[in-house]
DNA sequence: TCACAGTTGATGTGATCACAATAATGAGGG
DNA sequence: CCCTCATTATTGTGATCACATCAACTGTGA
């Protein structure tokens, strides 16, 4: 009987534990923009925020510290960092590592209905960017990647990339990039060319890469404020 | 004053905390195979174990699970993991990727002193290997292998690749694999050559993985033994 | 207007307690 | 000897409390 349900594929075990929905909670604020790098955070402070004790906001805020998705300040502080170039250079190294990887496993396993569902994905992204939905673009690139790496069957590297993914979301708040590389991988991909969409997807972020940077000297450049933060929430 | 301080190369924050040390302390029993795999764990038992109350426990061992040293199954329970070999070949793959890039860059940065410290380690593993100094022989291979990651100056590479070598650690109690790989890795990173240093670590991975999992296929048929694992601690 | 020292308030850490849920145990029948 | 079921012991989760430590504010002096 117990064979018979582990048989089912993915029952998703929703882990009904307190911690793990304010953990989620966290990591959709974090990804939507609606914290920003610099800003520190409380237990008490989220706890009141949420409704519950300082206990579970903690074992969701420690989590995500070891994730690297928070960081743990030596003053005693919380905060959402702030990454620097280097930081940021370091990311991306490793994920074109890693989402390559996972790309050109996907390849080796990658179906046409799969392909299917990624052009779909493409379109609806191009039809995003031309009309300027910004929060649609983003979720859709989200869909449009993980899609992918999903395919590779390998679940702790999905894990692994995703936490990267995390740990630069705050910073891509608003950020259109062009899709010309999509289109790219998924050549690679229906033609079971592991080594062609791995080189697309890492274009793919070395593009990226080079946005965010650039934005991120422009606005170093023209507001050097050491203006003093505030504790929010 | 503070920016002076600041200047210092690694002043080494040593985070005087109580869970920090339990969880190095963790770290290093997961290692040493002071701990088997599908062995299970409890806050409590740690705790009486260790002297102090189960909560600096509590955060140690979360962090470890997060970071898939440790497993929190579905039924309340914490075990020290026992990998199938599909998961294994996974932890290996991405391994491959990520210290096959820390090796790359090591060889843009590495010294004629750092060299001369590879070979030095490298002898005394031969010595350790020849004197069937099993436990000496895997604390040298730690050390030659992140001194060069370390090489690459990544911090959250070389994180990430440790808890990589967490969570296979429990299963390589006893093995003394062969270091000719070892070897050309430091001619390549003698020669600058990148890729070369980073093929011999991935041919290097990709021994030990095979001999792990020969073994393991070797354990599972003589001991298909399916006794009721005991709590320990 | 700014800088600096003194005080107050809030924070993370760790300990302890309560509770529902699960695992371990042992008795009773096949 | 093995399986089944009821009882007991132990577990992780979450809440609350105590405390040393630092951040944030206040007022004073230039």
């Amino acid at each position: 009987m117990a064979r018979r349900a582990a048989e089912i594929k993915l029952p998703v075990i929703e882990h009904d534990t307190l911690h793990g929905r304010i953990y989620h909670e966290l990591r959709k604020a974090l990804m939507s923009g609606a914290v920003q790098p610099g800003q520190s955070l409380s237990y008490r402070g989220l706890a009141d925020a949420l409704g519950t004790s300082p206990m579970p906001v903690r074992d969701a805020v420690r989590r995500l510290i070891t994730e690297r998705a928070l960081e743990a300040r030596p003053n005693r502080t919380i905060i959402v960092p702030k990454l620097s170039i280097e930081q940021i250079e370091e990311v991306y190294k490793i994920r074109i590592e890693l989402e390559g990887l996972a790309t050109e496993e996907a390849a080796a396993k990658v179906t046409d209905r799969d392909l299917t569902e990624l052009r779909g994905l493409e379109e609806e992204m191009e039809a995003a960017q031309k009309e300027g939905a910004v929060r649609k673009y983003v979720d859709l690139n989200w869909r449009f990647h993980f899609k992918i790496y999903a395919l590779a069957g390998m679940p702790q590297l999905t894990e692994l990339i995703e936490s990267l993914w995390l740990q630069i979301g705050p910073m891509i708040n608003k950020q259109l990039a062009a899709f010309d590389h999509h289109q790219a991988a998924v050549d690679g991909l229906s033609r079971r060319d592991g080594a062609a969409a791995r080189l697309a997807i890492a274009k793919d972020l070395s593009e990226a890469r080079e946005t965010l940077i650039s934005r991120l000297r422009a606005d170093q450049e023209e507001a050097p404020r050491p203006s003093r933060a505030r504790r929010a929430r």
